[in-house]
DNA sequence: AACGTTATGTAATAATATAACATTTATAAG
DNA sequence: CTTATAAATGTTATATTATTACATAACGTT
């Protein structure tokens, strides 16, 4: 289970915010979206995203420097993380498989690197575009 | 095997420089590099890399903006790329296991979306900086 | 209360990426 | 070989994403 944090004022704002969003949020339309609750500068966002990055309440989609809430409640998750992104829609959610994030968690190569964390993009078309 | 490309101009200069160089390199980083070849602007720089992530001679690195040479001669693999990241000397390289990718480009999950490319990124400590 | 840590506020600026438009070069079809 | 079309280039401006630097406030512990 994840650690309970207490959010602050601007973090829970913040988590707030996306997490009712029900998708993916990028930086700047968050601001936009919390400026009438006093948070004014990038840097705020910034800030607050960062450390729900941390905590593993929301994830960075990298492909999309968006940000959505973590939907797995239950999770060692902000270090092993998958989504599924529909290229056309641009509708994102998270995976959660059990032998995906077994196989991907046990990975390892001749590297020699031990790996501690991965993030995993799947690309494609969500059932909805497909049909059209 | 790859579809061989003539690259155009642009495409050649900022292909060669990012092969040479044997890792990632950010966009502005290449312009920098390429100015005293006659590429002046962001946006030819963007064009080529564009150009060449589609046509798969480089990979972005979503995780750091960054982009590298694909080390993989023999695939289909624009749509299949897998990478190692160590966080302490950003080195990265191409992963390149057929289990892995066969595990990959076969999965599916319950969401009705059929998946037409993956990007996953590991991340940890090489060989080197663990030793540290 | 004093201390260290975390969070906040604010301004400025850096780094990454795209829009819009004009022109040139390459490729293919007739 | 020439016309049509697509692909690439050149250039300016601007949009988007993210961080640096510095000052202040709030929180949690002893």
């Amino acid at each position: 289970m994840q650690k309970e944090y207490n959010l602050s004022k601007n973090q829970k704002i913040i988590f707030d915010l996306i997490d009712k969003s029900g998708g993916p949020m990028k930086a700047y339309s968050i601001l936009f979206n919390v400026q009438k609750k006093g948070i004014k500068a990038p840097l705020q966002v910034y800030r607050a995203l960062d450390k729900l990055v941390e905590i593993g309440k929301i994830h960075k989609i990298e492909s999309r420097n968006a940000f959505i809430a973590c939907q797995n409640s239950s999770c060692q998750i902000s270090k092993a993380t998958a989504f599924s992104i529909c290229e056309s829609c641009e509708n994102v959610s998270e995976i959660s498989n059990s032998k995906l994030s077994k196989y991907l968690s046990n990975f390892s190569d001749n590297s020699g690197m031990k790996y501690s964390k991965y993030n995993l993009e799947f690309f494609g078309l969500c059932k909805k575009c497909k049909s059209k």
